[in-house]
DNA sequence: GACCAGGCCGAGC
DNA sequence: GCTCGGCATGGT
C-alpha cells in the first residue's frame, strides 16, 4: 500500500433530483460507508477510496481512482423516477409519515457478493455490530494484499482464510455460513451472475441454498445485491411495523407479512420495505 | 445484568 | 408441517 494510493485525487459533481444521501447510506442497506466530516460518508467502492456528501441538489463524489458519471448515478440509483414508488406509498395513511421524512431515499445497486456477505452478518445482529464487523474483515485482509486494493475482501480471500480468523474478527456462529458461501463462490464465479440472471423465485432458491441464508437474509441479497425490487425482507422492525398498521397488532408470521408486502406492493415492495424499516428504526412511526 | 439485534438451523413433536 | 432452544457478541 502506497501513500499516494489513500488520497483522493479524482473529484465529481452530479446534478440530481429527489436524492437524499443521509437517509440512502443510514437505511440499513449497506455497511461498508462511514460518516466523516461536514455531512460527508467516507467508504470504498470497486477497490477505490470514495468520499460523498451533497449540497442540495448538487451529489460531490470524490475517488482515488477514475469512475464513469453512468456508474455512479446508476449505483445511487438516480435515473429511477420515483413517482410511481410515492403515489403507491401515498395511497397509504401509515407510510406518509416515513414518506416526508426520508423522500429522495433510494436503494443503492451494491456489490453482489458484498451484500451476500454483509447480510449473512446480519443474522440475529444490530446494524453498529454489522458496520464493527465489516470493518475487522477489512482491516484485517486490506494489509494482506499485494495489488493495494482497499475495502471488502473477496470470496478468495476469505475461501484461504480459516474459521478460527473469521471468529477472531467478531462473526460468532456466522463464520463458517460466511466461510461455506465464500468457497462455494470462489469454486464458481458464475454463480453470481445467474443468480442476477434468474427470476425473483429461481434466484430465491439459489440463494437460500447457501447454509447460514434463510428467507429474510436471501431477500436483503436480493434486494440489495441484485437489485430485484419486488424482495420484501421481513426483519423484527418489519414484522412489528407491519403487524401495528395492518394487522392490528395480530401475531402473524413473517411468510404471511412477506406474501401480503409482495402483493400489495409488487415491484416497489422493496422500496415501500425501506421506507417502513428506516422510519421504523429510528422511531419516526410510532 | 437482562434484553435485544435486518435469523438460521436442527431436533423433537 | 410447526415450535423451540441454541448460537456469539456488543450495545443499551
Amino acid at each position: 500500500m502506497t501513500w499516494v494510493s489513500c488520497v483522493i485525487l479524482l473529484a465529481m459533481k452530479l446534478i440530481c433530483e429527489n436524492f437524499n444521501l443521509e437517509a440512502t447510506l443510514e437505511s440499513g442497506q449497506v455497511f461498508g460507508f462511514r460518516k466523516a466530516d461536514r455531512g460527508a460518508y467516507a467508504g470504498v467502492l470497486e477497490g477505490s477510496r470514495v468520499i460523498v456528501r451533497q449540497r442540495g441538489r448538487a451529489l460531490y463524489f470524490d475517488s482515488s481512482l477514475p469512475f464513469d458519471r453512468s456508474w455512479v448515478a446508476d449505483y445511487f440509483d438516480l435515473n429511477r423516477d420515483l413517482t410511481e414508488i410515492y403515489r403507491t406509498i401515498r395511497c397509504e395513511p401509515a407510510l406518509s409519515i416515513a414518506l416526508r421524512k426520508y423522500r429522495g431515499l433510494r436503494l443503492i445497486r451494491q456489490n453482489a457478493w458484498e451484500a451476500l456477505a454483509n447480510f449473512i452478518l446480519s443474522s440475529n445482529n444490530n446494524v453498529k455490530r454489522i458496520q464493527g464487523i465489516h470493518r475487522n474483515l477489512v482491516r484485517y485482509f486490506e494489509p494482506r494484499r499485494k495489488d493495494g486494493r482497499r475495502g471488502f475482501p473477496q470470496p478468495e480471500e476469505i475461501a484461504k482464510s480459516h474459521e478460527r480468523i473469521l471468529r477472531q474478527l467478531g462473526l460468532g456462529y456466522r463464520a463458517p455460513y460466511l466461510l461455506q458461501a465464500a468457497k462455494f463462490i470462489a469454486a464458481n464465479p458464475p454463480s453470481l451472475e445467474a443468480i442476477r440472471e434468474a427470476s425473483y423465485e429461481e434466484a430465491r432458491q439459489r440463494v437460500l441454498a447457501f447454509p447460514g441464508i434463510g428467507p429474510k437474509v436471501a431477500d436483503c441479497v436480493l434486494l440489495y445485491g441484485f437489485h430485484k425490487l419486488e424482495a420484501f425482507p421481513v426483519d423484527v422492525w418489519i414484522l412489528r411495523a407491519m403487524r401495528a398498521m395492518y394487522f392490528k397488532k395480530r401475531r402473524v408470521s413473517e411468510e404471511t407479512v412477506h406474501a401480503f408486502g409482495q402483493k400489495r406492493w409488487g415491484q416497489a415492495a422493496g422500496y415501500v420495505q425501506q421506507y417502513i424499516f428506516h422510519a421504523a428504526r429510528t422511531g419516526e412511526l410510532f
